[in-house]
DNA sequence: GAATATTGCGTAGCAAGCTACATTTTTGTG
DNA sequence: CACAAAAATGTAGCTTGCTACGCAATATTC
């Protein structure tokens, strides 16, 4: 029996992936990047360093160096260190970003509608428990960072 | 709501990869690598060309390139043009490529096996079959190639 | 307080995806 | 048969993922 897990996986990230970069072709954002995008928009009143997308989205440090230098490039994004720990840059949306945000969020929505079309909720439910458990299961990936138990963030 | 199928179809495919690639190491393989191996090597009555891998695995055509140009630079294959169509560039797998072959699918079925390690037959299942539903949801990707209704291929 | 460890980020270099364009061979049409 | 259309592959150049290495700032330890 050939593999088959994996295989589909790939094929379904890649064309998700494609599908999304594609109807974000307009406003100049990959699917990769709208996803950050997005995120960094939820955190404004708290801006993100990069080690944080890092966590969220399970990725290596130089990969996330290399897309948020693109949406700097582009002008949807600033950086600036935070005042009592350099190391961090703290990222800020710009005006040109923040424009964007709300058609953007609606072109992923979509795309993710149609991902899951056709499936009642309690498949869509399912799907995602499995998802997740399989991601468990792979153990991961690079998101170390300690515990962290400090009650210093109340929201 | 966030997005979120997009976000963990992501992450569960490049930490599969990962591990699959972790685990091929030794064998001087990737993970992309050891599933088109796994293809050609079940294919050898028949040798496939570029083109039928760009179909199996919903790859562009210089995608397939790159990763084959790399495994005949590792000596896994070998390229030989079609007697009747000599566009057709045939893939054999070379002894370098057959000794590994075994090994190679075990180690793959190992990390499948892993990524739904907990999940009952029936849950397999329906992963399957939502993954499966889903690609097709999203367009099955850059896989074209004309129906081909010939009775040619007897086997 | 000085030495060391940890943390956050930068850069280099590679694999694997893609699009767009060029080339060669076959096929199809007149 | 000649010429146009289609098919298989090649190449260039991009994004996104990674590891490995290095540096600066903070934290820890003595």
């Amino acid at each position: 029996m050939p593999p088959k897990y994996g295989h589909y996986i790939r094929i379904l990230h890649c064309s998700t992936d494609q599908a999304m970069t594609n109807a974000l072709l307009s406003m100049d954002l990959t699917a990769a990047q709208g996803h950050i995008m997005g995120y960094i928009a939820l955190r404004q009143k708290d801006p993100p360093c990069p080690r944080d997308i890092e966590e969220v989205f399970h990725l290596s440090h130089p990969t996330v160096s290399g897309l948020l230098s693109r949406l700097e490039k582009k002008g949807f994004i600033e950086f600036r260190p935070d005042e009592t720990d350099r190391r961090c840059k703290r990222i800020y949306l710009l005006p040109k970003g923040m424009e964007l945000h709300e058609t953007m969020r609606q072109i992923i929505n979509n795309t993710e509608a149609r991902l899951v079309q056709g499936f009642t909720e309690e498949e869509q439910e399912q799907f995602t428990r499995l998802l997740l458990r399989a991601i468990d299961n792979m153990g991961g990936h690079p998101c170390k960072r300690k515990p962290k138990e400090e009650t210093t963030d109340n929201d």
